[in-house]
DNA sequence: ACCTGAACACCGTTCAAGT
DNA sequence: ACCTGAACACCGTTCAAGT
């Protein structure tokens, strides 16, 4: 019953989501796996190449976008796919951007996104400068997002409208009190219009 | 000589330049001024209170813009000034990303983000959408950023095109060609600009 | 090829006790 | 009010040695 590579990073995922980022310790893993710790090392060299496999693992599939959609639509879907990649494992995008992935799954998201931009008509100079743009706020949003499962788990504070909020920011008290009405999705979804809309300017549309 | 709340915070600041956000330990703290770990203790409840000063202190001024200046640009310079507030103190992104604030400097970010919003002819229930929209591109493009620092300073794999991107993966490389042909600025204000853009056609601009 | 065992150099946090 | 000293329950990683 010796393991390899791949029962490594199944047991790894698996303890992501039970535990979170900070209970994903090599000894906890091994433990779970019944070998000892140092025993990990002769599948990964160190803990960051078996997170970087993790990053790689939650990026598969999320290129496959279907290729008949008109591009923002296509360009949308993919940023969409993204985030739900990211909220399907506990801590994924904090997970994906303490990475620096050159694997198969990213490249191809990257290629996939850049295509998508392409054909919505922004200039070719451009297409990093957008796929970033999207990516980065994917990225923020879902951090922040998979940020208040944690303190709702851990504290009793609310990140609804408090005492200090209604007080002495008035503004934020009630733009906090519409904000609380929405689902995730739409929170997420109105970010995202904001820059589709945006590049639609750059391609004269 | 003893410590006070103050003489803490301004120590870990310093470690945090010097180190990081992984060699900013307690233990090294505690070391750098010269008592034992536990005298911390005294001072903050732990170490996620600790990170919450240092947080709150990376937002201080931040706020402090122009009320002359026209709404849009004043929304701009808002977000600007909260990347250079991020990128003033190592790892300030996962710094700030990591805790959940809700202290003065934070809060009257937040108050006057809200409110040259709303000036823009932003519908108010729209208001705490479109801030946190812009906030969470402004937090995910600062990790990115400064993950990269990271990666240049600890291993030499250059993040321009490589063997792997230039061969499989067309598109990607010379879109990154064209990006990497852009500062860092430049990088930032493109996808603001969209963000912008995109709240433009919410105000019937 | 794959793992054990033991060790090294660390962590955050608590708590009684000191001044 | 502020800190020491000692302890507890952990970390990631290395490396000789085993099978």
């Amino acid at each position: 019953m010796r393991l390899h590579r791949e029962d490594v990073l199944a047991g790894a995922l698996g303890l992501l989501d039970q535990e979170g980022l900070e209970g994903l310790t090599m000894r906890r893993l091994a433990a779970s796996l019944g070998v000892g710790p140092s025993a990990l090392y002769w599948h990964y060299r160190d803990k960051q190449a078996l997170l970087e496999a993790i990053a790689e693992e939650i990026m598969s599939g999320v290129a496959d976008v279907d290729a008949a959609l008109p591009p923002r639509e296509r360009t949308a879907e993919l940023a969409r796919r993204l985030r739900l990649a990211l909220l399907a494992r506990r801590d994924g995008a904090r997970v994906l951007s303490g990475t620096y992935v050159r694997l198969p799954n990213t490249l191809r998201f990257g290629e996939v996104a850049v295509l998508a931009l392409a054909a919505t008509g922004v200039p070719e100079a451009e297409t990093a400068l957008a796929f970033f743009a999207v990516q980065d706020y994917v990225l923020g949003h879902v951090i922040e997002e998979q940020s208040r499962e944690h303190q709702l788990a851990t504290t009793d504070r609310t990140p609804t409208p408090d005492a200090a909020t209604t007080g002495d920011y008035p503004a934020i008290g009630t733009a906090i009190r519409h904000w609380a009405e929405r689902t995730p999705d739409d929170r997420f979804e109105y970010g995202l219009r904001l820059l589709l809309d945006g590049l639609d300017r750059r391609t004269g549309a």
